[in-house]
DNA sequence: CGCGCGCTTGACTAACTTCAAAGATGGTGG
DNA sequence: CCACCATCTTTGAAGTTAGTCAAGCGCGCG
């Protein structure tokens, strides 16, 4: 049953494991059913409670899927990088707003199509379900890391999710603002900078540009990310 | 494929709906299946990365799910009540450690047999889709709320869904401690304390007794949860 | 080259936690 | 059945972390 009961919010993101989306490529099938999108800086693909009628995956860019309180505060439930998949979590309707965070290309498919091809191609099928699979296990990350974790832990652990997801271990490009992190790790921007700063200060992190990290002590990182 | 791409974390916990275990009761069939357990206070139902084997069904009493920090900070992902179904989130490892809130009964079901009937019983398979669908968008609301709400927005949510999942529009009843509640909402037990102290002192709940409230202004409550 | 936006840094404030003690609660055994 | 004890809850006061407000810097773009 777990084979067909399976749901999902975001891409593998737990660091545990090689990211699936390194893995061979499934979805070269359903590429041929897709269309190429582009969208400039702050483009919404989609918002909250519109109808869900696509499924997206990312080519190159970053997208942010975002929630919103009455007062205007927000939270930002994921980032999707190269090769993320979005919107496996979607009933009928979108859960969150969706939006490039910087100059972004996705591949827009049918719901139909991706249906299709899952029941058609069971090798596919299984390896949406293992998407599915990260991305619960992933959520339930967050919300440790936001119900327990104090700022630098989140911030820690942030940096080396999103290194082991670009599959890179030193270099990490952070193509979000620090507002956009703040809102993911349920923080401020200030403080989200100030954590970085001291990071850096401790020679555990170097700052190439403001958007471009390199990891100098993964160990002392991993120690702080994990809470020893 | 949604009809065969879902999972799940939790009960249906999202406050608009009517709860999903109120439904007519597609588990009769199961319950056949399934072995009744009594279960003393904070007895283990199961441990966090032990081979998933079985589902349950609370029948009375409350089980918490918990992840632990390195250091021993502890999040409680969910608190289950009666006609809660515990472990559809699990691949083949239990993602949590489970354990009796108070003195509990679950039916006890394997995954094999739960799954035969899902493949038997479309009516079932499609039960089960909904509850993970709604647990799934319920652990999005806690993202929200563990990343951008105050303690008292925290609190009053929490009461609110308890309610609506017990049925109950006026008296709840939290089975849990202070400290659960604390570990469940990223607080800690005394603000907790001080947060029910405070909604009491502004008429919005009564406390019949620390582990009974009462619900006197449900449209306040809504606001404050609510981030009006 | 200069302008604007985002990032950093500092000083102060607010919210929540920590530490501590007193007050309820409920379960148990005499 | 009641009294006692352990445990949980409430409340107070002090301490910490992160948030707010504000100013200056620097990078990238026009």
């Amino acid at each position: 049953m777990p084979a067909n009961l399976q749901l999902q919010i975001a891409p593998s993101t737990s660091r545990a494991q090689p990211p699936v989306r390194k893995a061979p490529d499934e979805f070269a099938a359903l590429d041929r059913l897709g269309s190429v999108v582009s969208l400039q800086r702050e483009a919404v693909l989609f918002h909250e409670s519109d109808s869900a009628e696509h499924y997206f995956k990312v080519v190159t860019g970053a997208v942010r899927c975002c929630k919103f309180l009455a007062d205007g505060r927000r939270h930002v439930s994921e980032f999707y990088l190269p090769g993320d998949f979005i919107g496996l979590d979607a009933e009928s309707a979108y859960q969150f707003t969706a939006e490039a965070v910087t100059e972004t290309t996705v591949v827009r498919y049918t719901r139909r199509s991706v249906e299709a091809l899952a029941a058609q191609e069971p090798r596919f099928g299984r390896r949406l379900l293992s998407i599915a699979c990260h991305g619960l296990s992933a959520a339930q990350q967050k919300l440790v890391l936001l119900g327990r974790k104090t700022a630098e832990e989140r911030i820690a652990t942030f940096l080396l999710d999103i290194a082991d997801r670009c599959g890179e271990t030193e270099c990490v490009s952070l193509p979000m603002s620090r507002t956009d992190i703040g809102d993911h790790l349920g923080l401020t921007m200030e403080t989200v900078s100030r954590g970085l700063s001291h990071l850096k200060s401790e020679g555990v992190i170097a700052l190439e540009s403001s958007h471009k990290i390199r990891i100098r002590d993964r160990d002392v990182l991993e120690e702080i990310a994990d809470a020893a």
